[in-house]
DNA sequence: AATGAATGAGAGTTCATTCAT
DNA sequence: GATGAATGAACTCTCATTCAT
């Protein structure tokens, strides 16, 4: 969980053995789907030969399974680490959701488990399944923020927070998904941050004049 | 409920000759993925050869291009037939967004779309490019939507329509994948309605108090 | 000079029927080989389908046969027209060889023999058949020239005339490849023009009865 | 174990691994052309199976190319080594005629030159210029022996060694070319007797001025 | 820990051929 | 006389996988 992992800094680096195959099975796996991508393609990327990569992993699903899930373990303990300082549930979703643009706008960290997750869907059974204890973990992590923003009288209590948790994050998803696919014609800092206004806005105190919702960033 | 040709009605019939074909391999490549549809199981699926496939389709390329714009032209003409009836654009954007939900609900016709847009990422320049444009039409159409608002004096006009828009259009994206990637965790609708009740309450009037934006709020 | 076949003048006609696609089927199999020329090609370079090829001829084979025949019996009845009026053996091997090499400049009529003669080696017995057929009438036509310059006292009488036929006609086929293989490097008349006259010499009565020829030279 | 590696000296063993490939694949392309050798049937020649051959070679072409370059390289190095102790031009000319005559008889080695040349015409850029590179040099070849000859008072100077060659040449290929289309009706070494018995005639005639050669022209 | 050679199944594609119209 | 649709076999090429070294 917390470990601080120093190996983490070079990442660029072609290092070898197995992190250099998953580091590079990860990129080729996002960027040309997992069926577009040749055993030999990863091999070649990492300076290896393709029975390098068979002497690591059993198969390519093993290798797909085991670079998913670093990925995806790396994401979230960014997002805790993000958060975790945070006291303000109000601040902490909307550094979530910020969190997000950059990620996207930045690397393609993340890009490649959307782009892996769609992938999935129906035809890695497994890894769908994955993917979804990804997206749940997700979701119910918002659902906590938002009923805390509840227990402390900053969200309307009529408000379900799995319904407002599914809202928030498929504003997210669909922000970045948006952006991924037409990087030129849309701002995904500024999506996100209608997304959080609203999201901020309706959730919020209705008795209290529309005081806090934009820019938390308040004196 | 007007159908001109009857023979469209019953669509999951093995209709031959091209538009057999076309209907299948939207089905094939939207359930598989391009790369995980060969030509033969789409033949097969259409009650054809192999051969037949290349007779009516240059290669795989084609075919997919041929389909793909078909059934984008099919969701576009839906989605104006749904609304140009609406005056009210808080109508036509709930409208739009809840038809989104049905559609995701009731078959993979618009799965398909999603699907194949996160595959077509960085892979297939020129199917990329045409979905780039079919969402910009999208995008254009909430826009004018919005914009109708503003004139009418129903939405802020504080607010940029090109940013609301997308705000708008992301939400509906996030919620469609979402539900896709775990039909049985979430309720599209549900997440639609939260996002469509966002957006109408952040864009409505703020002096008016007694905006439509939402219409639950019942008792 | 004498055009005796008026038909034969407006060639490049797409004349339709039979006749069309036996012109065009025998420019495609000359120029892409046998198995480099599909049914299809020469059916869109007459202006028809497939299925008109199919009406006129059993196969691909049949084709094949009708054309080159067809092609054949062009170039023989070119030969005997343009030797016939000549009396002198040496003016008519001289005009033959110095008309070889026209045809090999002007057009690809003839070349197309070549090509499909060297590509039936082995492969298509009967064409083979018939290409040795016209092979061994051409060469028999020069052995008759020969013997009859024999009989005028122009020719030794020492010269075995197939031998000598064998050679001419090795030396114009040599001269037409190796022009058809770099046309930029030979010139072919030159070179057919060394060959006459190196046989003509070769073939003429020594006043000298010391003729050169090595070896042979019993008597 | 024992045996360093006379497997070398037999031939038509099925030598394993690239080596066996490119022989076996020179003997298809030969028999049967380009287009009508499939991949399978050379991988089957050489005992393995068609992956194996696309592990050692990018495609067919590449097959193609490696084989032709290896045979014309064995052909030109046979033609040096048989001509290189001769020191008189005629009988070196007539070594080389003599062996390509033989070459023709024995095995297809030199065949498969003539029939890949004839159906890279027009179809196959690369290889075409291949054979042309090596045809040139072939003709050069000749034309050194024919200038020496000239340097050491046996051939006439009144010759253009260029022009000679290039009709030395045409013989070799025209007398292979007859023999290989029709083997029981021509004899080649009678073929190239013949040539070179012309060819050295019209070189020699150091005493009469050039006047006679041509001449047909009446009594 | 890794390589080079090879396999075999399956992909996309071509094409001669057939046939109802 | 000719077409459009379709077939099915064969072909080129790819790739996950295995294995001796």
């Amino acid at each position: 969980m917390s470990s601080p992992a120093p190996a983490r800094s070079s990442v660029r680096r072609a290092e070898p053995g197995r992190s250099g195959l998953l580091f590079h099975a990860i990129d080729c796996f996002a960027r040309h789907g997992y069926a577009g991508t040749s055993i030999d393609r990863i091999a070649r990327a990492a300076g290896v030969t393709k029975g390098a990569v068979y002497y690591h992993f059993r198969d390519k699903q093993q290798l797909l399974f085991a670079s998913v899930k670093d990925r995806i373990a790396a994401f979230e303990s960014a997002v805790v680490a993000r958060v975790e300082a945070l006291d303000d549930p109000r601040e902490a979703l909307a550094a979530i959701a910020t969190m997000c643009a950059e990620i996207a706008r930045e690397d393609n960290h993340r890009r490649f488990i959307l782009t892996l997750m769609v992938e999935a869907l129906d035809t890695h059974p497994e890894l769908e399944a994955e993917f979804q204890a990804m997206m749940q973990r997700f979701r119910a992590f918002q659902t906590r923020l938002i009923r805390r923003g509840q227990q402390l009288g900053l969200f309307r209590t009529a408000v379900d927070p799995d319904a407002a948790a599914e809202g928030f994050v498929a504003g997210i998803l669909g922000a970045e998904l948006q952006y991924y696919q037409d990087s030129k014609a849309v701002d995904v800092r500024r999506t996100v941050t209608v997304q959080v206004e609203q999201a901020l806005a309706w959730l919020a105190q209705p008795d209290r004049p529309k005081g806090r919702p934009r820019s938390h960033g308040g004196s």
